[in-house]
DNA sequence: CAAACGTGGGT
DNA sequence: TACCCAAGTTT
């Protein structure tokens, strides 16, 4: 039977002419040629590995991720290790994967995990959810990648692969709509194993072959599943996608301001943060928030550092 | 729910 | 040069 029975009160018809099961085995096998050999992929890569490498890839490009996952692990094996340093410490060691929140929230959740969990990354949904940074995405791919858990996995790259070959359109919508998890539900496979190597699959051929610029359709096993290719790869008509702007934000002088305190082993006078944004309200408005972030921390006398 | 939140590489 | 995009979460 297929699975969409059993999760689904009634799979909307393009799922149900697709079923799941015309697509689980040519996926998982493609998964299984050309998955790429990542650190927090391989057999010996625990709940921990995985979750620091999900923080990372939030927003994050995986080359990017690469380097500073492997000196977060070396440096930090267990969540424990983690949580005994300053959270400074994470932010500096952040270095430059960008939204340094998630240094932030990283820190706080190991800590939690230290003092909530025994010092192990949870395997309960409901857990993972609760932790701080952890959204719907993230606790559902810890949940599957770390513990081989049976949940729907909706990233940027799974959407997508679902907007094409179930929906038949170019894009998914820009926020996940209930529709998404319904589809998702109902393609998910029956086996809890199969299940996580499903979430998995879909999100590698999301990130290779599947792209957002230029699909490499030649390559895709299930090309002739594919309902935005039967329908000739309409281009994508909805509203614009939405967009980010940097230049001139305040994101950009929270960049600079926290580049300077990375870089800098201690405290740092106010002068050197002035350098950094020729505007002082705007200067001073990035500073503030930065600091109610938790990211900065004032001290006396006009100098600052990264959190003790 | 739209907007805020970094950074860099590809086209 | 601009603009797009990258394993999202929070408010």
């Amino acid at each position: 039977m297929s699975q969409s029975a059993r999760h689904s009160a009634s799979p909307s018809p393009a799922v149900s002419r697709l079923g799941g099961d015309a697509l689980h085995d040519p996926v998982i096998d493609w998964f299984g040629e050309h998955a790429r050999d990542l650190p927090w992929r391989r057999p010996d890569a625990g709940a921990w590995s995985v979750m620091v490498s999900e923080f990372m890839l939030q927003q994050t490009p995986v080359v990017r991720v690469l380097p500073v996952h492997q000196e977060w692990l070396a440096r930090w094996p267990r969540p424990a290790d983690l949580a005994a340093e300053s959270p400074g410490e994470a932010v500096r060691a952040w270095g430059r994967l960008g939204y340094p929140r998630r240094a932030l929230r990283l820190h706080a959740a190991a800590t939690a995990i230290a003092a909530q969990h025994g010092g192990e990354v949870p395997r309960d949904h409901a857990q993972l959810l609760a932790l701080p940074g952890v959204g719907e995405y993230t606790a559902a791919a810890v949940a599957s990648f770390a513990y081989g858990q049976r949940h729907i996995v909706l990233d940027t790259n799974v959407r997508r692969v679902f907007a094409r070959a179930v929906s038949g359109t170019a894009y998914p919508p820009n926020a996940t709509t209930a529709a998404e998890r319904r589809t998702a539900q109902a393609l998910l496979p029956a086996d809890e194993a199969v299940a996580a190597r499903w979430a998995a699959a879909t999100m590698e051929l999301g990130a290779l072959v599947c792209t957002a610029r230029s699909p490499e359709c030649g390559r895709c096993p299930i090309a002739a599943h594919c309902a935005w290719r039967l329908a000739g790869s309409p281009a994508h008509d909805g509203p614009p996608r939405r967009g980010q702007s940097y230049a001139g934000t305040d994101r950009q002088v929270r960049g600079r301001l926290l580049a300077v305190l990375r870089a800098s082993a201690g405290p740092v006078p106010q002068a050197a943060l002035d350098a950094v944004w020729h505007e002082p309200v705007q200067r001073a408005r990035a500073l503030d928030g930065l600091v109610e972030d938790g990211l900065v921390e004032p001290l006396a006398d006009g100098v600052y550092r990264l959190p003790a």
